[in-house]
DNA sequence: CTTACTCATAATGTCGATAATATTATAAAA
DNA sequence: TTTTATAATATTATCGACATTATGAGTAAG
């Protein structure tokens, strides 16, 4: 059997919960998953309530631990605090954000792309979710990154999760022509961001979310 | 000795975090807190996560807890953030909530008001920074409880604590003329949002805020 | 002096076992 | 049948001990 650090347990977890392996809403019991990572029931207990801290999970006392319930009422709920954190994010950062900005946000925007255009010829299929989720969440996390504000993009991080969780639990179909209006949409935030057009950009970004409202 | 459950102890590391009993930035080591709550080092780890997810005290695998540190650009973030926060709610709130709303925030106000005019006789005494802390969150909390987002009222709940922390961590005068000022933000915000004036009232919260920037 | 190393000490992480609590199943009473 | 009470089971919380890892003191080399 492979052998699990605590940290290998915690980001298997993490993948788990953020494509929905483990469902929105499904009891976790220690127990059970302590055959699998080899260690003992204290150690997986430890690791939820870290991956709690996100979100992803939800601890109770005296109840134990759950993977967070989903509905398109919380789905909506969550994208639009997303919004709200992106947007202040993007504005600040246009606002104040260098040069380096740029080109993060630039490169990030090239790699997502690339990833997309596969993606439209092929679909998606769940083993490329991860690394499509991953570079998706690098363009936004970038697009914020020069806001200056730590726990806004702390917070962001813990959000986007929660996202991801709430939309891979509800959205099982990724045709092709899913990623054709992604790309647009992906392509109008980064030529407002780099424009330096804040309302543009606010725009951009609800346009991006409000299916999921 | 007392006997303290869980919870008590829970409670009680919240109190002393937020009140900066705990000061920012000090370590915090299990084995310390064992013999004062007469249990496990397990136990206060357990505690410790817990409150992590706040955000009043930080954790670093094989590096333990400590009380979030603090400094003026930290509390301006916070402070910051935490403006953005209620800014939405209280508009949200705003739009859509009914009366009941009014009249939660109404009674939240008129409680908190009551408080605070004790405040400008004797000025504020460290036993009092509780209960008044616990009345202001109400207050604010109530502000926001009509906006209809589950996320964004617990997150504003996290932000308000560590908000709280920073501040007391930093600010130890609390002459009698401070709540003179606090007073007359506190009613401009409770006027507008009772008015239904989105504007105003973003610009009271702000108002009220800008101090700690 | 400063740096790098070794060892001693302290703190953290992990474990398996047990106590406390919740959940489910079963049986008795209305 | 429905409800309530009781017992069996499963789950969670807590413990104390131990293994692992970090920290700091002291010493030797540059």
């Amino acid at each position: 059997m492979k052998a699990y650090t605590t940290t290998d347990i915690y980001d298997d977890l993490y993948e788990q919960l953020i494509n929905a392996v483990i469902p929105a809403g499904r009891k976790i019991k220690p127990v059970e998953l302590q055959a699998k990572y080899g260690c003992s029931t204290n150690t997986i207990r430890d690791t939820l309530l870290r991956l709690s801290k996100i979100g992803l999970v939800t601890f109770e006392m005296q109840r134990g631990f759950k993977a967070r319930d989903t509905s398109p009422e919380t789905r909506a709920d969550v994208a639009k605090f997303r919004v709200l954190l992106e947007q202040e994010g993007a504005a600040l950062s246009i606002r104040n954000a260098g040069i380096d900005w740029e080109i993060q946000l630039h490169t990030a925007h090239h790699k997502l792309t690339h990833i997309e255009k596969l993606m439209t010829k092929r679909g998606l299929i769940d083993e490329q979710l991860l690394v499509w989720s991953a570079a998706e969440f690098e363009f936004h996390d970038a697009l914020i990154s020069g806001c200056g504000s730590e726990i806004l993009i702390e917070t962001y991080g813990y959000i986007y999760a929660q996202f991801r969780q709430q939309f891979v639990s509800q959205e099982r179909d990724f045709g092709a022509n899913y990623f054709e209006s992604i790309i647009e949409e992906h392509a109008a935030i980064l030529n407002a961001a780099l424009a330096r057009d804040e309302e543009t950009c606010k725009q951009a970004i609800y346009d991006h979310m409000k299916r999921n409202f």
